[in-house]
DNA sequence: ATAATTTCAGACAAAAATATCCTTTATTAT
DNA sequence: ATAATAAAGGATATTTTTGTCTGAAATTAT
């Protein structure tokens, strides 16, 4: 998600930037965070090019998106429909005890997720107001 | 979570269960629930009893134990105090982009977690309107 | 065309979380 | 006292997650 942010706040110009470079700014390891941004291309929420002034770069679509999309792309939707302790079975008609209460905060979860979009914050980032920075 | 809630349930008369009953009614494996249930024996959230007839039991004060206590000494404070995306340096004075949604969410767990009492859903698993099972 | 750059893909390794086994210790009942 | 029961503790195994390495494929510039 960070690494989104960064792409996100650095190439709405058009511009793209290299793999090497968003790890160093976001405190990630290359070439785990390569896996991560592969799985985001083959699932469209950002582009890539190769070659020489290639890169990765997020276009006004996905500027848009909203968060939701990159967490369902990367950890699936388990957390916008599961029960809080885990349990498969869970639902209106046979709940677990945390069910009524657990369901507000899922919802609320998702309502953040879904309402902010990606190239929101991308003024505040390279104003330097907000940050990415690991450490 | 879910073997707390059934000790509490089964021992609020001063009854005992055993590790056992336990596993087979969470469905959880029997020496993985054993570290955890001793981890919370440890811990002072449930007590426990060896020897024949011995188990463990959930005392009247462990009914009024917050749920946040649970989690605490299972994973940790993380949830209640970390910043959605990771950061260590994330804080009021330099915020990550979803700081302040994020802090929305994060009391609200907060606040359901620790409002919540361990005991309080014993009626409801004896009577079986609320379920444990996990298929 | 060739070489340089940069992502892509798959195999591999390390670490962490999850799960299992075996022995010891405490308690109870005989 | 002895035997049986049940948790405690430590060592080990498995699985999942996280991270690394190597080489291939694509693009660009010379």
């Amino acid at each position: 998600m960070r690494a989104v942010f960064y792409v996100a706040s650095n190439t709405a110009d058009g511009s793209r930037v290299g793999l090497k470079e968003i790890a160093a700014e976001i405190d990630s390891p290359e070439h785990f965070l390569a896996k991560i941004l592969q799985d985001l291309c083959r699932k469209g929420i950002i582009d890539s090019a190769k070659g020489p002034n290639g890169g990765f770069f997020a276009d006004a679509k996905t500027m848009t998106r909203p968060l939701s999309d990159i967490v369902s792309a990367v950890d699936g939707d388990a957390i916008f429909t599961g029960c809080g302790l885990g349990l498969s079975q869970c639902s209106e008609i046979n709940p677990c005890p945390l069910h009524a209460e657990f369901k507000k905060v899922r919802n609320q979860i998702t309502h953040m997720l879904t309402t902010t979009t990606i190239g929101q914050f991308n003024k505040q980032l390279l104003n330097g107001k907000i940050s990415l920075k690991k450490t």
